[in-house]
DNA sequence: GGAGGCGTCGTACCGCGGTACTACGCGGTC
DNA sequence: GACCGCGTAGTACCGCGGTACGACGCCTCC
């Protein structure tokens, strides 16, 4: 049995949602909450396994609701739930902590299969939103560690030291900047950095920050 | 109605997917290969709207196989298939261009929901998986670009002509490179890029290319 | 003990990158 | 017309980055 917590600032949507929860044996609602405020008090208070969560609401709205629930460290599940497919509601609510998020417009299958999911600790997005969370996935996230396999052979050609240097260069530094923080001299330093250039085939060290990116040595905010 | 090609090294497998596919009136199999080079072939000649992937597989194995048939420009979306769910295959598979991820011990119902979404150009992943996808994702993928208030406000002093500047500095290009694709001279663009190195706050081209990074202004395998 | 990889350091050289400043034509706005 | 932002271009200068050497000490492995 899965309890659920419905918040919605519409009465008759809240309605919709309880009829069909409460058509299945598996879900109960547990409650219902017309803006955030009242919807992390109720999760508090009655520590639901789902919180339904709507994105646009009078008041605190839903986004804000489900990092504070979240940040509460309430065992509940936050599913977002919103008519609109908006990129920033997706990634507000995503970072916010939910663990899900689905539209409106989902079938009930869906959205049972949603709560479902949710509530065994997975996660759930609507398929129309996958697309574009995959396109930035592939965009942003590095090479897993995992790779083995499909890491460029160029970076196992390096020494520890060697990879060292790279990763510095990625950050930006100077040679001289290099040099201070390693506690050698600047030649040391150039001496590294030709051999890396060279191996990595990059042809000054810009190329070998792009590299270092590709390969996720380096990445953004990473000082 | 979805054409569909099962890719499987095993055929009592192939089989099993085949008896689903053809009990429902949505979708045909149009063809069946037993690896990864098969595969490829099929897809180019049968361009079915979805293939079915089998990762683990003599030979080719479904990641490289993905990749070649996105890489050709194939109209095929490829949903991936695995026992199991390990990181390294899921990365691989969404890097390599898959629209999909799921269990083999998914429901039949969540198969034919998969090849639908897909097929509508939609992307699913097992719910199991989504889990640590979202995780990674709101580790990486830094605020989008639709929160404008979220953006580098260095970012917008650019003119677009500096821009596209920044842009060509994140690929590595030398500042002759540079001057040869835009057909204008070195001088000019020295002066771009230190009217870029200025606005941004950057020291170097180095600091302009992690700037860029950071900013998802330029991106690894952009070439 | 010899060989070789690695990290360290030095010298010398040169060219690209970056700075500073000036300048001109074009397209807008006031 | 006057002004200004923008893109273009040039000259002159300097220093960092990168290359090509050679060299030394410290390991480990044979």
């Amino acid at each position: 049995m899965t309890t659920v917590l419905i918040v919605d600032d519409q009465p008759l949507q809240r309605y919709g949602f309880r009829m069909l929860l409460d058509s299945v044996a598996e879900t109960e609602v547990v409650g219902e909450a017309g803006h955030g405020a009242e919807a992390v008090r109720k999760a508090a208070e009655l520590r639901p396994d789902v919180v339904l969560m709507d994105v646009r609401m009078p008041g605190m709205d839903g986004i804000e609701a489900t990092r504070q629930i979240v940040a509460a460290g309430e065992r509940s599940r936050v599913l977002v739930l919103t008519t609109f497919d908006l990129d920033e509601y997706v990634h507000a609510a995503l970072r916010a902590g939910a663990s899900g998020f689905l539209l409106k417009d989902a079938h009930a299958e869906e959205l049972l299969a949603g709560i479902r999911a949710v509530a065994a600790g997975d996660a759930v997005i609507a398929p129309a939103l996958t697309r574009r969370i995959l396109d930035e996935f592939t965009r942003y996230v590095p090479a897993h560690r995992g790779d083995r396999e499909r890491e460029d052979p160029r970076l196992g050609s390096l020494t520890d030291r060697e990879r060292e240097i790279l990763v510095a260069i990625g950050k930006g530094w100077s040679n001289g900047e290099i040099a201070t923080r390693f506690v050698v001299t600047e030649s040391t330093v150039k001496t590294h950095v030709g051999r890396v250039l060279a191996k990595i085939g990059a042809r000054d060290r810009v190329q070998a920050v792009i590299f270092a990116y590709d390969q996720g040595l380096a990445r953004p905010n990473a000082d």
